[in-house]
DNA sequence: TATGAATGAGTGTTCATTCAT
DNA sequence: AATGAATGAACACTCATTCAT
């Protein structure tokens, strides 16, 4: 049974992205040709331009999809624990189990995503945003309840919190041989809740 | 009096690779032609050509030359300091610092990094393995010493600090308005010596 | 009441054409797509394919379609009228007359008329040549009744006229501030007739 | 010996103006790639560019060249004469003549140069007005000697004029086998000059 | 009969690289 | 050593045409 033609044109612009997602993420935006978008997609490539604008639209709208998707399945995880901290673990171990259960997904993420063009740049700044949204989110509601230490400003706490994640899955991409990601979650989570030092008084600055 | 030949050929090497870094910082690597670097660097195009083998061995020859710039001022800088904490306050001041007083250079490094292709990322992992091991060294020198926890691996501290780190310039870069870089330092390290947590017993994962 | 199905195929033809016409007067035929005219024509792509070979099918039939248009009028027009003379006054009055009152059929002809392509050249060279006899035939009843000048060439006066009236209406679009065409037909036909020079002796070659 | 730069240059784009027009001629501008026209240039695709900014400066400029060098050579062969009568036969035979010695350039002219295109017709207004005014000029000074009717506003003869030899040129040009062009001048102008009728009392229209 | 989604050949233009001067 | 004119391969994008529905 055919599906409406609603449906079949995001059903059709859904397997375009799919596509564009593995050749970006193999190749790289520059490094790869319209022409093999379509053939990963197995249509022709005049038919990308039926469902989107041009190269760039497809890259932009590509990084929304990742994005959005990957901002729906965590807030649909995270939205039955109340507790920042837990909800805090709980973001990171999903994090990185999203990136290690789809590597061409991560790899377009973390390698695609730094484009220095400003057009795209502006495009893809608001699901982001929405990400970092989720986790200062998490740490005001820490605060609250004062699990979350009040004397640091939530975004301070918030880019440390996303470069670390960041950074350990592009190592993970990078020499994949070392281990799986997810196992990686539980040392992480330690370092960024409890700090690298060991307890005891801080010397000063 | 005019230099001696090898000299000068260092000289114009560099004076090359100033211009492609403040190019390919403004229009990116792909944004940018070699003709657009000959004229920043005030040559004709063909003479980039006599100092290097292509546009790719520009970019490469690019990142060495400002990660030995920075790896070689953050040693000279930290040498003297022996306590581990300290020199971790100052490796990640220095690093702020040095981003601050050179946007395009910082823009650079930020920015056209993460190149996708193989070849690249080959190319460039030796200086930036360099960098993991100053902070390894120093984190390991903690443990000896007793100031750094020993239940978590160097490693994963390292990529905590390092992605912290990363995350922060990039947010100064795209968001310069919301102030000066350089103050950052404190409150960054205060998380990352003692973490996002109030201080008290950890909740149970 | 529909049509018997002939009718309705003609007449689907003429929508189509008549179309086509704006559209290629508007953008030119080259300048204009096929689904610009299927558009234009309230009907979808391939809609045309059923009545017409392609696109430039589309534009030979529309040049036959205007051209016999214009041909069946002035002849009707001018079938009443004896003397040479005046059917050469009524002609010029008339074309002028028919392309003020459709400046897009005007504009269709005059600029899209002369393609260089060979196959469009010789499809639409019969309905051409049926414009040039009806004025070469009034100038050689012209002659036979001796009204016209029997010393030169009907051809070469055919081209005269002709040339002149196709450029006043060619001045007229491009420049259509600066007044009406029809008021043209006037001083045009009393040059044609009488020349540019002031009676009286020709100066010798 | 070879030529100073500026030169070069010139002579280079006088080199890609005289295949284009070639070209253009044979194949009109939309039926013609650029790399035809760098073939008949004998370069390759991209050199084209270092002297054009892409296809439609190539026409435009081609245009000019073509107007201009007519232009020039019609006043270097009128300036001499005086009686304006003499100098419209002499305009009239050296225009036939030229488009008779270049046959290419004449196809260029008739059928390359009504593009529906604004831009280009805008760019071209320049150098056809140029001709145009040629044409007054000589009328004008007509009148004021008396030889040119007064009656008669000299826009509206000016374009009898330039349509009597537009239209005898293309003729020539579609039906090479009806003869010579140059031959044709004689009674072309003797229509221009007299008109079609029989001389004798006008007929009221 | 009518549709319009799909096709894929075709083209203007760019730009890294070379090499004669 | 330095130049910059010349090259030509490569690529994003268009659009006339087809055909399954």
């Amino acid at each position: 049974m055919s599906r409406s033609p609603p449906q079949r044109k995001a059903q059709r612009q859904r397997t375009i992205l799919e596509a564009a997602i593995r050749a970006f993420s193999r190749q790289g935006y520059h490094g790869c040709t319209v022409a093999q978008v379509a053939r990963e997609a197995g249509m022709a490539d005049g038919t990308l331009y039926l469902y989107f604008q041009g190269k760039e639209d497809l890259l932009i709208s590509a990084f929304r999809f990742v994005l959005e998707g990957l901002l729906e399945r965590l807030d649909r995880a995270t939205e039955q624990e109340a507790d920042p901290i837990a909800r805090l673990r709980l973001l990171v171990k999903l994090h990185l189990g999203m990136m290690e259960a789809d590597r061409d997904l991560a790899s377009f993420l973390q390698f695609q995503l730094r484009q220095p063009d400003e057009a795209i740049r502006h495009a893809i700044a608001e699901p982001l945003t929405g990400y970092a949204r989720r986790i200062e989110a998490i740490l005001d509601q820490g605060k609250a309840v004062g699990t979350i230490r009040p004397d640091i400003s939530t975004r301070v706490m918030r880019r440390v919190i996303f470069g670390a994640v960041d950074e350990t899955v592009s190592a993970w991409l990078l020499h994949p041989e070392s281990g799986t990601l997810s196992t990686r979650a539980g040392p992480l989570l330690e370092v960024l809740l409890r700090g690298v030092t060991r307890p005891g008084p801080v010397p000063a600055p």
